[in-house]
DNA sequence: AAGTATTCTTAGTCATGTGAAGTAAACCGC
DNA sequence: GCGGTTTACTTCACATGACTAAGAATACTT
């Protein structure tokens, strides 16, 4: 077996580990995945976004950002709060409930990754970044050349 | 902003260029992500596979894997065929339909990574190799040490 | 042979995602 | 400032994927 093949196999289980965990994780915390990951990118936006960014940072559709902020709500998690400068637009905001929420359910990669991480040699550190980084790239280009066309709609929209 | 942070944000753009670009095949080959999945690990087992071992090498119910089945043999992809030795056991195959559409539908990783992994220089590819191998190891429960109990039902979610 | 364990299916439920169609506000050209 | 277009969001109907609980059939163990 070679390396590409190698490289593969331990790229899935990067990915396999990932995705299992942060279904336990959320489990755990009483939030979804899909929930959590709005909570998160909430906060990480400083505390307010819009749906509409929401949709872009996930890669979904508004239309699902619309019910995940819902169940937030219905949750007692998240609220609406309409936008002064531009009427149709709606800031979504964590209630001090979410926060707490938030707070308690650590990031299924931090939890897991950072531990590890951080008990390794400063070269080894430095390593992984630079491979890790380097992969990324490899897998989010947007510019790939012939790049299969996938669907309709425009697949190479958005990054961040 | 530190190592450990640039590596999770690393891993976040791995993950998601991932999720994203495997909807976007599996929608373009006319299967959802899942029937995919299941095809895929059918033909890696070489061909023929329980759902017993579908359901363990995907981290999924067997409920869950009967109902992918159900769809794959409604489409005409795969089918069910009684275990001779043991009757309990179901294997399930692809059709001949199933392994064109199959084929005509290459692995997302695959598609993406193969070509830029092959196009590095021999160390780098090494390095690669080896830093995923690392990560891979890291976020795999099976080698964590007090790893959270992961299976159905309660989840102790254990904090740092 | 009886009891237990394993493999799979059925049934019911829930979460996540979609597209299409609708509403309301903002923007643009004149 | 009116009319048309674009943008932001919601609603609705529906598909997919996942779970648990319970059941049926077969195999294994003592």
């Amino acid at each position: 077996m070679d390396r590409t093949d190698e490289s593969l196999i331990a790229l899935r289980r990067i990915l396999r580990a990932t995705e299992l965990y942060e279904r336990d994780l959320a489990t755990a915390a009483g939030v979804t995945p899909a929930k959590l990951r709005v909570m998160q990118i909430v906060q990480m936006k400083g505390g307010t976004t819009t749906p509409k960014a929401l949709a872009t940072q996930m890669g979904v559709s508004q239309a699902t950002i619309t019910g995940l902020v819902d169940k937030l709500g219905r949750d007692g998690l998240a609220e609406r709060v309409q936008s002064q400068t531009d009427r149709r637009q709606v800031n979504v905001t964590l209630t001090s409930r979410g926060q707490t929420v938030l707070d308690s359910a650590p990031d299924a990669l931090q939890q897991r990754f950072v531990r590890e991480f951080e008990r390794l040699e400063n070269w080894e550190q430095a390593q992984l970044l630079s491979s890790l980084e380097r992969v990324a790239a490899m897998l989010d280009a947007r510019d790939l050349d012939a790049s299969p066309v996938l669907t309709g709609g425009s697949l190479m929209a958005e990054r961040d």
